[in-house]
DNA sequence: TTGAAAGCGCTAACAC
DNA sequence: GTGTTAGCGCTTTCAA
């Protein structure tokens, strides 16, 4: 049998309320009886119910998380280096963390419902924005807390996080222009990722503005896995005149690029440029280490979880929207242009 | 303001207790009854308070998994696809999950004590057992639900799914003395990791079968980041008598130790050998591909969550200590022994 | 087949 | 400073 208030209410011969309010440090109550309370409680192994307080609050003191996720390997180390950033974050705050995995589409929409609809949690992290994003769209309507990593098209009338990748990107542009590239390829992601419009767009138009043209067989479209960063680049390398830099949206795809180029002979930060975008632990490591876009993912993730939590508990918020410069890193995946 | 079953009782004129039951399906109510009252619940828009649901039955139709993370950049592949295996297995049975990460330690301690002792969920998920594992004693000690991905030094007397990693070592310590290898290196994980322990100990015994021995100056100790793949094997490349094959003992540290190798301008499967373990998705696609064992980490997760899901549902179960027999993967990182 | 009533453990008006 | 009382929304005996 749990010990409950009551016992103990029982056992020192005070009223439940009176245990409840020593028991939560209210200020009504007289220090004596408080500290023998308290003693009775620890005494007894107490520790409440957090089903009936939070039944009894209306709040779950809880966050959520839903994951998009294609396929069954869903295998991307940036996911769990911004879980650990919100959990962190969350314990901070006495907090728990919900997670569900989804893949986009009607299954996702019903989770959130769920989450929602049964007040399952206090309030949500959107994670990768779409341009429309039905999840926001929905979240809004309700009227539900959330933060999001990533905004969307039009006006933005919602609390989040998010690298500036527009200039993350005219980084890149400016970078290999600098070193001579002008036959410049890119692997986007999906375009309806609302990063990878950020991202094209800062590539597209510094290019242009540098008096280089991204040209349309260049683009190439991937799913962020490097299995796809492979593929994508594989054709590049085979089209009669191949470009001589590969700019990739995300690590992942870079190092599916760079596989592509090795297994070609080719000498990578030689024979041909390869840059990658989130600066991925693994970024610093590779053969050979990647340039690329540096992404603060875990203090982005312990951002999102604390404006959250602020705006649950309807704390002061002097920032609810927060776009972060990122930073470029160059490593030896690219160098100078050099004709193939 | 939300509607409850008492508005719905109100509205059609029964009573809460008959309402709960139509909505609960129970055959102890008149058919027709229970239409009207679904119909009523529906066009109300009704959807059950499960705070107040959980707190009633004293179940939180929830399970918990404490992620060990060493410092801030937490980013391993292999949490991610663990955490979608589970994550999809508990939204079938309509469980939630729970996830916390926090660093061994007390307070990876403290969070046990917190979720067992307030109820949070009505299961636990161990991952990355140790030799003495405290989560284990614990959870025992306690009388907690638990299935844990990995088992532990002695007896074993609890639920768990694991892979045969000495199985798993055998077929690596078998191909590597095939191809001519006897100079043979290894980077483990700190060996209170019960998974390094077989592992270390699948390879060693088996290479000594073989007649080979495993050289003291040639264990090194890493952390299983790729960091310290690359750093040990720097160290081991530059002995006077280099190993002609690393076994790392993840895919992650055997990234590093590739790095390492290639940064001396060794061809990777020419020069020397490297060998993996987990099989993440990156394992196929890094250059060269890595020689690795395989570790169906996805399904993993989710027969571990099909257990204790089970488990606390008192659901029969057919077999609740779970080992996995797993499959070399031989791709380009190895070849035959090549004294340099 | 249905309803009345109790109670899960806690908090919080309000009164003393 | 402390106690009385009610109630959160739901499930579940038990009786009708």
């Amino acid at each position: 049998m749990t010990v409950t208030i009551k016992d103990i209410a029982k056992k020192v011969g005070l009223s439940v309320t009176t245990v409840s309010r020593a028991l939560n440090d209210f200020d009504d109550v007289n220090p004596a009886t408080k500290e023998i309370i308290k003693n009775a409680a620890a005494e007894m192994g107490y520790s409440p119910n957090i089903l009936a307080q939070r039944f009894q609050k209306k709040r779950t003191d809880t966050i959520g998380l839903i994951l998009p996720t294609f396929g069954p390997r869903f295998s991307d180390p940036f996911f769990s280096e911004f879980i650990a950033g919100i959990g962190n974050t969350a314990a901070q705050y006495k907090f728990d963390m919900l997670v569900s995995t989804r893949a986009p589409g009607a299954e996702e929409m019903q989770a959130y419902v769920q989450m929602i609809q049964g007040r399952r949690v206090d309030g949500l992290i959107i994670v990768r924005t779409r341009k429309e994003d039905s999840r926001i769209t929905f979240l809004k309507d309700n009227n539900f807390p959330f933060v999001s990593f990533g905004r969307t098209e039009g006006k933005i009338d919602f609390s989040f996080v998010d690298e500036d990748s527009v200039y993350g990107m005219q980084l890149v542009a400016n970078y290999l222009h600098e070193m001579g590239h002008r036959r410049i390829a890119c692997i986007t992601p999906p375009d309806d990722f609302m990063f990878a419009k950020f991202r094209f767009e800062g590539l597209k138009d510094r290019l242009e503005q540098l008096g280089t043209h991204l040209e349309q067989n260049y683009i190439r479209m991937g799913d962020l896995t490097q299995r796809s960063g492979y593929e994508e680049a594989v054709k590049l390398l085979k089209m009669p005149e191949p470009p001589t830099a590969i700019v990739a949206f995300n690590d992942l795809m870079a190092f599916g690029a760079m596989s592509a180029a090795q297994d070609k002979g080719l000498v990578i930060g030689k024979d041909i440029s390869i840059t990658g975008f989130d600066d991925i632990p693994m970024a610093a490591y590779s053969h050979p280490p990647l340039t690329t876009v540096h992404q603060p993912i875990y203090q982005i993730g312990a951002k999102v979880c604390d404006l959250l939590i602020k705006k649950v508990n309807n704390q002061p918020i002097q920032e609810d929207q927060v776009l972060l410069r990122p930073e470029l890193i160059v490593r030896s995946s690219s160098g100078p242009e050099k004709l193939v």
